[in-house]
This record gives structure tokens, C-alpha cells and sequence, in this order.
DNA sequence: TCTTCCAGGTTAAACGATTAAGCGATGGCC
DNA sequence: GGCCATCGCTTAATCGTTTAACCTGGAAGA
């Protein structure tokens, strides 16, 4: 492989003016640049990016993929880090991701990650409230940007508006004539949880309605879940017209309950889920969600954990994604009383 | 940060030693080491990634996201991408990902990423045959595993035995009693298509059928694509009583192109997909369709990557990963005459 | 006793870039 | 004419490792 001396040699200059030209610092004449742009050329240059990043940022974002069994095979993560490439390549970035193990824990790996220069920040997912791994990720001077609600100071954090999206599809739910809603809710310690279910509360409170707590119930965040969360509710003494679901997979497992406990979803019983999977719209009935626009959220991720490294941030303010509400056909009025 | 210069001052050894203590080379005493890795504890020192590669390998493997719409988004892919990052973790080596642009042709990023040093070889998918891509990489003597039937001398191939699982689908459609069983086959310059065809036509050579050329449509990869193909099937004199689709999303496809014309599947028709994506068990009725161990493809590419670069692969051969045949509702034995 | 060898270190030269400091020529200004 | 800036370039230090080559003291073999 030709090294950035060869390409001074042929162009008859220093190494430093090659470099100067390639960067775009310094000064160099027209003549003196056409000469070693035409010796890159020739030889073929690429700068050895070791080399480089001995001096310089690795420009290079990194992710630790939990070790989960799900891990990329969720869609939703796919997407996100299809964005975070995608994003990433924009400023002239890579992506680097690293698995986590059962051997190897993801707050070690990405310790290591920064530790060694491999990256120059990090994207975290996933947050819980008072996540362990950012306040040692921060206490190890390590940038990083955190996809969720803000969950650490010096750690910005860029989120779908999951209040504003839960407030929207109540209020559609209320429109339609629901006054029974109930909201299967994430685990509490998850991040995302607590604005999910505030805008839930808030929809019900603008309407003049006080929230029946026997309607909340809180799980976790697979289908099997989603059909625990909805039997409980359909064993009220008076079950729900409606229910919002914190999440798409919830929203199936709550169709799949709905079903089995024979009620009609979309007829009997509304259903709204939340992140719109690729399944979403092709179940039967296909499912009223909210949009969450994963692609975007990773590009805006990848953007601003670039220009965080590069202290170009501006101090951009931590950001919300709207979740828009996709109507389909899981939501009706409610069934007359019989 | 500490460099190893700090830890030989703490340790009383020179660099030199650290170093050899670190990698396991060279010959030094239990007491030496025992100071060494002390100071490397005490000082919380990480060997710095780009100075360590300027001598080294970079132990990082890449891979190149086509730039199309779905990319990641589509479940095999990210699967598979999975099962890449954990490969490479089993090894002590990271994934890089590089996001194609419109601006960033594929064959290009993936040449810079090699020649700038930033990955020791890299994983090639959706292979044509006679790729353009393949040749140079290996003309820029670039290691490379790809995903896929074999395509080229010098670049080791993994893939899934798509002969042997279309025989395998094809021979269960025979046992049920089907006679004309039409084929949906990948576009022909893609590497995939031809060995699925080979076993499709094998399979039915063995019943000694003699194969219609009318019954094999060559169509793309998407839904869309089986919807059109299935159509053109069913406008025939004698349409078939059963379909292998070389793609579960094809397969999908001829399944909504199947309904639109007031067909059962399952029933009326059979239908095999290929690849058991996640919305094959899901989609009502589910598929009968071919499994493609994705994660374990991504595991296994890795690993052979990785082993290359080191030189020790021992010249494995070129391997190939079953296709078990998941029976779902798809698939029956064809309606009676009427 | 004198080599020879080896284990267990050290020294210093790479690796391939970036970049601060320096340096000669040119031109402007007083 | 003398002085100072500026331009365009070079020199050389530096980044943090790895590793070939060398050194040294002691044990083994002759």
C-alpha cells in the first residue's frame, strides 16, 4: 500500500504538504495541490486510518448490542441502527458495533470501546431510570447520547414524544366515545415508562375523567406480556372499551387475549399499540399505532453524537420525535350497552 | 488516559515488557508479569486501539449496508448482521458498519475501508453471479468471506443449501399429491437463484415428472413481485396446484394474489415460502416454509472471516447450512377433480 | 576454567499519519 | 533602505504501540 511518503516523493513535496493538502489546512498553491492531488491519484492513496486516529478522533460512533436473545432481530432496532449508519456515514462516520456476551457485559464493553479509542462515543439504548452504565460512561469522560427520555445530565438525549403520542391516541379513543381506557403500561424502571403513561393521564384528565387505577397495568414488553396484561383487565368486574398499549408486541398479545377471551378487536373492544412494527399492518385487523419514526431517531442520534465529539454541538437542546398516530382498524366507537 | 508508558514506570520494566506480558509473547518471570498486570490494574490502562493496529491487525471485520430502502429494516439482513457482531465477539473482533449512499457507491466504500485499513476483510451479501464487487476486492488482495453459493476462486462462500431445501420442499408438495407445482424463482443474475431451481427441478426428475417450463416465473424479490408472479400463474390453462416461491416475501405475495382470486390457501392451493421470516408464522394461515438459519450464517461468516485474515482458516471448504422444512398451514394435499 | 546457551530482560527502530515551529522569499509600508 | 508580515513550504517531534536486535548474568557442558 502506498503511504502518504511515496505520495510526497512523486509530487516532490513533504509529507506535511500532502497532508496539508488532503485536509484542506494550511496553504498550498493551485500548482503544488494539482501535483499531489494527481500523485494520490496515481498510487492510489488512502490513508491508513491507524495512523491517523493516532493523532486525530477515530471518527467512528459505537453501539453495544445487548446480549439478549431479540437483540438486532427486533425490528425496531434494526431500523434504528439502519439510521444510525445511515446517519453516522452522512458526517463522514462509521458505525462500529459490538456484541455483548454472556461472557462480556455491555457497560464493561463499552467502557473498553472508549477506553481504547476505538470509538469516540457512544449510543445508548434502552435507558432505565438512573442507568448505571451512562453515570460511569460519563464519569469516564466518554460522549454519548442516549436514545430515550432524558435520563442523565451531560448526556443528551434524543426521544420520540411518547407523552405527547400516548396524550393523541387517548384523546382518539376519548373522541370515538371511550370512556373505559385502560393502558397497558412498559416496566416502570424502563425510561421510557413514566411520559407514556403521563400523557395517558393527561388525555383522561383534560376529558374530566379520573383515571381508574384498576385500568393501569403495568408489564413487560413481549407479546406472552401483552396476553397476561389484557386477561387481568378482562377479569374486571367492568373491563375496558378500550386500551392503549405501550407497545406494538403488547398490542399483540393483547389482540391474541382479546380474541381467545372471544371479542371482536376493532368491534367489541379498541386497540391501540405503539411504535408501528412492520407486522402492525399486516395483522388481522391491522393495527391503529403510533408511528414511531426509528430510521429518523437513529439518524438524529448518530448526527448529534457526531457533532457532540466535535464539541459542535451547540448545546442543541434534547430533542422529541413525534409519534403521529396511524389510524386502522382497531379502533371504533364503542359497542352500544346492551 | 495511561499508556503503557506509565505502566512500565509503575511496573520497573520497560515497555517492551508490558507489552509482551500484555500479548503473551516472549519469555518473562511470574514476579515481572504479576507487577505488570498490577500497574495495568492499578493505572485502569487500556492499550490504545490505533497505535496498537499501526503495527497489528485491526480485528475489526466490515460490512457494507446496501444502500436500498428496506436495508437493515428487512428481517433477514438484520438477523444476519447479528449474528456477524457475535461471530466476530467470539473472536475478539468488532463489526464496522458502512452505510452505501446515493452518493457512495457499495464497491467503492467497501475498497476504502480495506485500503484505509479501518477492517482486516469483509463480509460480501446479495451476491450476483459474476460479481463486480468480488473481483475487485480481491484484485485489491482484500479478504472476504461472501454469503451465498460459491462465486468466485479466492473468496470462501457460506450459504444456505438452497438445492437441497427446494428439493426438500418439492418433494414434500409431491408426497401430498401434487403433480403441477410451480416454482417462483429469484431473478437470475443473483447467485441464490440458479441452485434453487436445481433443486426444484431434481426433486420433480426424481418423481420422473417431466418439468412445464410455463410453471417456473422468474420474479423479482418483493411482495409485489409474487403478487404479479402468482397472477401470471393462475391466468394459465392449467394453473398449478401448488407453489414453491424462492422467498418468503414472494411468498406473501402470492398468498394475497391467491385470496384476490377467491383461492384457500392451504386448501385450494399449497404454498412453500423460503427463509421463515418472522411474519411466516404470523400471517394467517401460517407458512409452510424453509428455514434459513440466519443468525448461525452470520456467526459462521464471521468466524471464516476472521480466520482468513489470520491465516489459519486451514482452507475449510466451502460450506453449506440445511434448510429445514417448517410445516405450517400452507401446505395439503390437492383438492379433489371436480 | 572456558565456552555456550538460554532465560529474562532492555533499547530503539519501526508503523503512517498530523502539526507546531521554522525558514527563505516576496511585497508592502514608513 | 530597513523592517515586518505573509505566503508556501520543510523539518522534525509526536501519537502509543510492537518487535527485531541486542545485552547480561548465571547454569550447563566440555
Amino acid at each position: 500500500m502506498a503511504t502518504i511518503k511515496d505520495v510526497a516523493q512523486r509530487a516532490r513535496v513533504s509529507t506535511a504538504t500532502v497532508s496539508y493538502v488532503l485536509n484542506g489546512t494550511g496553504a498550498v498553491t493551485e500548482a503544488t495541490r494539482r501535483r499531489v492531488l494527481e500523485a494520490v491519484e496515481a498510487l492510489n492513496y488512502h490513508p491508513h486510518h491507524a495512523a491517523r486516529s493516532l493523532r486525530t478522533r477515530a471518527r467512528t460512533l459505537g453501539l453495544v448490542l445487548p446480549a439478549g436473545s431479540p437483540g438486532l432481530a427486533d425490528p425496531a432496532l434494526a431500523e434504528l441502527v439502519a439510521g444510525l449508519a445511515e446517519g453516522a456515514a452522512a458526517l463522514d462516520h462509521f458505525l462500529l458495533l459490538a456484541s455483548a456476551g454472556p461472557e462480556v457485559a455491555e457497560a464493561e464493553l463499552a467502557l473498553e470501546l472508549v477506553a481504547t479509542n476505538r470509538v469516540d462515543g457512544l449510543v445508548l439504548l434502552d435507558l432505565r431510570v438512573d442507568d448505571a452504565r451512562v453515570a460511569s460512561l460519563i464519569a469516564a469522560g466518554a460522549p454519548c447520547v442516549c436514545a430515550g427520555p432524558p435520563v442523565a445530565p451531560g448526556c443528551p438525549a434524543l426521544g420520540y414524544d411518547f407523552e405527547g403520542g400516548a396524550r393523541e391516541a387517548t384523546r382518539h379513543l376519548l373522541a370515538l366515545g371511550h370512556r373505559r381506557i385502560a393502558l397497558i403500561a412498559l416496566p416502570s424502571d424502563l425510561a421510557a415508562s413514566e411520559p407514556f403513561t403521563e400523557g395517558y393521564l393527561q388525555a383522561l384528565d383534560c376529558a374530566g375523567l379520573v383515571p381508574d387505577p384498576a385500568l393501569v397495568v403495568e408489564a413487560g414488553t413481549s407479546e406472552d406480556d401483552g396476553i397476561t396484561a389484557m386477561q387481568e383487565l378482562l377479569a374486571l368486574p367492568e373491563p375496558p372499551t378500550a386500551v392503549l398499549a405501550a407497545g406494538d408486541a403488547l398490542a399483540f398479545g393483547a389482540m391474541h387475549a382479546m380474541r381467545d377471551a372471544g371479542l371482536a378487536v376493532g368491534c367489541d373492544v379498541s386497540l391501540i399499540g405503539m411504535g408501528d412494527l412492520p407486522l402492525a399492518a399486516h395483522i388481522d385487523p391491522p393495527l391503529t399505532t403510533l408511528r414511531a419514526p426509528r430510521r429518523a431517531l437513529g439518524r438524529a442520534l448518530a448526527r448529534r453524537l457526531a457533532l457532540l465529539v466535535e464539541r459542535r454541538d451547540g448545546g442543541a437542546p434534547d430533542a422529541l420525535l413525534r409519534l403521529p398516530l396511524i389510524i386502522r382498524r382497531t379502533t371504533a366507537p364503542p359497542p352500544r350497552r346492551g
